[in-house]
RNA sequence: GGGCUCGUGGUCUAGUCGGUUAUGACGUCGCCUUGACAUGGCGGAGGUCAUGCGUUCGAAUCGCGUCGAGCCCA
């Protein structure tokens, strides 16, 4: 036999197996690994409650960033508190493909162009990149701990998705709901595709505006425009019906210089007189005013831009430029006939491409649309819950300034095929029918003739808008179109701020032509994670945070307390290191009362004491906060609560407190101690469990032997904190200060304390936390309190006194404090405002003592509902 | 130019259907190594709650204006 040196000497107290530091990563990685993710599969076949989470699909293209994370980390706190509560969850994840970014970046991977390989190779190459992307979410959302349901997965460019997507075009086509038409589009010259309003970006620039003159009958008139390489499209001037300089030309005809040709001037209250020479040139279509003028007047159609950008043949001499060099030539032109006589600097708002920046153009093309209610997006939008309320204002506007139907044709390649054909021996659209999907017309031919008897086809080559595909995610989660038992609407929509105009609005466009009812219950939208020099994470300006670095350094848990904590929900939020820090230290704060408590835990069935007593109730009221916070998406508070509960309630002062009973001798008091320890610890776990999956999995699984995720949300059981337990925890907190004020270590043994009160204080703990013997007395010390300031209760006064509260306040400051404590006894006190008795009720007022010394032996501390003596 | 949101110690942030002592974190200063934790404990300093006017007995909180920031749009 022989005494390992690695024994500890000298100390026979019980030691923790726990390792002093939490090791957070080999803890993560653990569950990452160990976890069964088949728990949080939604069951079809279940009677619970549903809680459907229509999960934005995220475009894969590139990394999962704190942006991402953020969002995600709100659905997981919800999703895990949901399924405690008892519902039936899905929280699936879809995946957004579809899309131009994808396109130009396999360009530039593979040095081509679309135009140059086959079609369905380049689609292959899209979607190569694309599961590649995928797959780099699949690790960082694991890691994150996120209790995604994988089995509701889905993916919109396979076939299994982009069939519902086609099935959808067809069901709202035969409502009538899509049309195809010539109509003005926003177009983008450069990526050669319609787009959407949506994806107009808008950008400041300064730009030329040329004054120049129009013959008009025997004189001339001055019109100003900056789009002079639009004049062979010009097909009308407009002037203001009020001003009088231009009275006379209304109804008259003018000449396009350089082309020469009339067009007629109207009148129209929509032209500002002071912009210009008060003369608006009309083309189709320099802007989205030159198309409401030419829808309302009935104007003819001057196409003077193709497709590529370029000048049409009505553009003479400019046609095949483009539209840069047509505007340089006419001006050069235009100066030198003398016909321009002025120009000056303008600033104006340019409309771009989205992805590639290009300045789009406006033109008339036949596309295919779908019709826009604004009124019925309105009115669903009212059915929705929405998070925070004034998101549901900024739909409203959108709705409301949306002038143009959806144009949802692209002329792209990866993308969902429209699914039409077109007979070339008679006019008619043959669309396909549903059995026939999933199709791509331009690889297969319809399965019947055309009704004139003809099968000579051609193939839509246009796709659908990506938004065609992602704004049936709601749907589709829910089963539609192929379950009877579809389970719309969904209960929640979690999404960023930045893009209420497209998803929410035509979310709710879809769900409402297609099966007539709202898409979700709730819409929860949270804000931009920021970088930490304030503004929006990104690449370019260097602010970039990427999620696995934070995994690697404080771990996932640190995260996603950054995410709970960092702002409340609709709020953007910086991310910032210092949270990362705090957050790990409040992980080692856990670990380390774990590690304290895990000897000493055990059910038992002993009675609790006063300061047990206090402690239930405390996390009663814990629990009761934290179910109210998390019904109403309040993260932050709920969370907040979890962090002081378990730092300052239960390690500062519940286990300060205990600790002698505990390394005391096996008694009921322990015992008592051992179990309050074990029930506190175990239902802390469970509430922060979905803040914290890791740390609460680790500690839950040891204590209880069952996964922590599995396991009901705690039940408040209403009882209140123990008012002698309290008192107790407050002269421990005041004995701790009397010792630290002193200069005396917290253990240092005190000559004996006495405790006076009416609420008849157990001494065992005190004992423990003050190293003294404590006597506890029934009552008052016979010591000398004397009053010595009046402190009014303007709640109290203000609402029942109103304007002579003032007065009141003043003459109660006024008073003797010994005088207003003694009429405050008696249960009434009176005041003179100007002559006037005024009874005040005793609550009107509290009366702020000071404890004379009882002598020299003495200290006095003075607590809420105790006086304390500590012998010096 | 319009709509929406926001302005709180050095930094970030809670509170905002009114109630006088404004929350917490990080930082900072001082004290304390005691048998969970010094990544800890105790205590302190630091804020005219952007600004002006108004409503009210009382305003960080309500109203109007101004300045500044962000998002979305024209």
């Amino acid at each position: 036999m022989f005494i390992s040196l690695s024994q500890p000497l000298g100390r026979s107290l019980p030691m923790s197996e726990v390792a002093k530091e939490y090791d957070f990563k080999q803890v993560e990685e653990k569950w990452v690994r160990s976890w069964d993710k088949s728990a949080y599969y939604f069951d079809w076949e279940s009677n619970r409650p549903q809680y459907i989470i229509d999960t934005p699909p995220p475009y894969p293209t590139g990394n999962f960033h704190i942006g991402n994370a953020l969002n995600w980390c709100y659905m997981d706190f919800v999703a895990r508190y949901k399924r405690m509560r008892g519902y039936n969850v899905m929280f699936p994840q879809g995946w957004d493909c579809h899309g131009l970014p994808t396109e130009v970046k396999v360009e530039e991977i593979h040095h081509i162009t679309k135009n140059e390989v086959p079609r369905e190779e380049f689609r292959r190459m899209c979607e190569d990149l694309t599961h590649q992307a995928i797959d780099r979410f699949h690790l960082s959302m694991d890691r994150l701990g996120l209790s995604i349901d994988w089995s509701n997965e889905y993916v919109t460019m396979n076939p299994e998705y982009y069939v519902k997507t086609q099935r959808s075009f067809v069901q709202m086509h035969k409502k009538g709901l899509i049309y195809r038409e010539d109509h003005p589009v926003n177009w983008c010259p450069r990526c050669g595709t319609a787009i959407a309003f949506a994806e107009v970006e808008y950008d400041s620039r300064t730009t030329t505006l040329n004054y120049m003159r129009f013959a008009a009958g025997d004189g001339q008139v001055e019109i100003a425009t900056s789009r002079p390489e639009l004049l062979p499209a010009c097909v009308a001037v407009a002037v203001n019906p009020g001003d009088e300089r231009y009275r006379k030309y209304i109804g008259s005809k003018v000449t396009v210089p350089l082309f020469e040709y009339e067009v007629p001037v109207f009148s129209d209250p929509a032209v500002d007189p002071a912009f210009g020479t008060g003369i608006v040139m009309i083309c189709t279509f320099g802007d989205k005013q030159d198309v409401r003028w030419w829808m309302e007047h009935g104007l003819p159609l001057r196409q003077a831009i193709d497709r590529s950008g370029r000048m049409t043949e009505i553009a003479g001499p400019y046609s095949g430029l483009t539209v840069d060099e047509t505007k340089k030539a006419i001006i050069h032109d235009m100066l030198e006939k003398g016909i321009i006589f002025k120009q000056e600097p303008l600033d104006q708002n340019v409309g771009l491409c989205w992805r590639c920046k290009t300045p789009i153009e406006i033109l008339s093309e036949r596309q295919w649309f779908v019709k826009i209610d604004s009124e019925d997006i309105k009115k669903t939008a009212d059915e929705i819950e929405w998070i925070p309320p004034h998101m549901k204002t900024r739909l409203r506007n959108w709705a409301d300034s949306v002038e143009w139907d959806w144009c949802i044709s692209r002329q792209r390649i990866f993308a969902t095929p429209i699914p039409v054909w077109y007979c070339q021996d008679c006019d008619e659209v043959m669309v396909a029918e549903e059995e026939w999907l999933p199709l791509d017309p331009t690889r297969k031919k319809p399965p019947v003739k055309c009704k004139c008897g003809s099968d000579n086809f051609v193939p839509e080559e246009d796709v659908l808008d990506t938004w065609m595909d992602s704004s049936i995610s709601a749907l589709v989660v829910s089963g539609w179109p192929d379950r009877k038992d579809a389970r719309y609407p969904t209960q929640l929509r979690p999404q960023g701020h930045d893009i209420i105009r497209t998803w929410a609005f035509y979310t709710i466009l879809r769900s409402r032509a297609l099966v007539g009812a709202r898409p979700w219950d709730a819409i929860l939208v949270n804000g931009m994670a920021l970088g930490e020099d304030g503004h929006k994470m990104s690449k370019s300006l260097n602010n970039f945070i990427r999620p696995e670095e934070v995994f690697d350094t404080n771990g996932a848990d640190s995260l996603r307390q950054w995410a709970a904590l960092g702002g409340s929900p609709g709020n953007d939020i910086m991310f910032q290191w210092k949270e990362i820090t705090a957050a790990s230290r409040f992980q080692q704060k856990l670990w380390s009362i774990y590690r304290f408590a895990s000897p000493f835990m055990a059910r038992t069935d002993a009675q609790p004491g006063q300061v047990d007593r206090w402690l239930e109730g405390e996390l009663n009221r814990l629990i009761e906060n934290v179910t109210w916070a998390m019904e109403r998406y309040q993260f932050d508070e709920a969370f907040r609560q979890i962090r002081v509960w378990a730092w300052d309630v239960l390690a500062d002062n519940y286990i300060e407190l205990v600790k002698a009973r505990l390394y005391g001798p096996d008694c009921e008091e322990k015992r008592a101690a051992q179990n309050t320890l074990f029930v506190a610890l175990e239902t802390l776990s469970r509430l922060m469990s979905p803040f914290m999956p890791f740390i609460s999995e680790e500690i839950y699984s040891t204590l209880a032997g069952k996964s922590v995720h599995l396991q009901p949300w705690p039940e408040a059981s209403g009882t209140t904190a123990d008012s002698a337990g309290r008192a107790i925890k407050d002269i421990a907190a005041a004995v701790r200060r009397y010792k630290s004020e002193k200069g005396l270590p917290l253990n240092a043994p005190l000559s004996g304390i006495a405790v006076y009160s009416y609420l008849n204080l157990e001494t065992v703990d005190l004992a423990g936390v003050a190293n003294a013997s404590v006597e506890s007395h029934s009552g008052r010390p016979e010591i000398e309190m004397r009053p010595t300031a009046v402190k009014p209760q303007m709640k109290v006064l203000g609402p029942k006194f109103k304007g002579k509260s003032g007065a009141i306040m003043k003459a109660l400051e006024a008073m003797d404090a010994s005088e207003v404590f003694r009429q405050k006894e008696t249960g009434s006190i009176q005041v003179e405002i100007s002559g006037e008795q005024i009874p005040l009720p005793p609550d009107a007022v509290e009366i702020a003592m000071q404890t004379l010394s009882a002598g020299a032996a003495v200290d006095i501390i003075e607590v809420d509902g105790a006086t304390v003596l500590v012998k010096r």
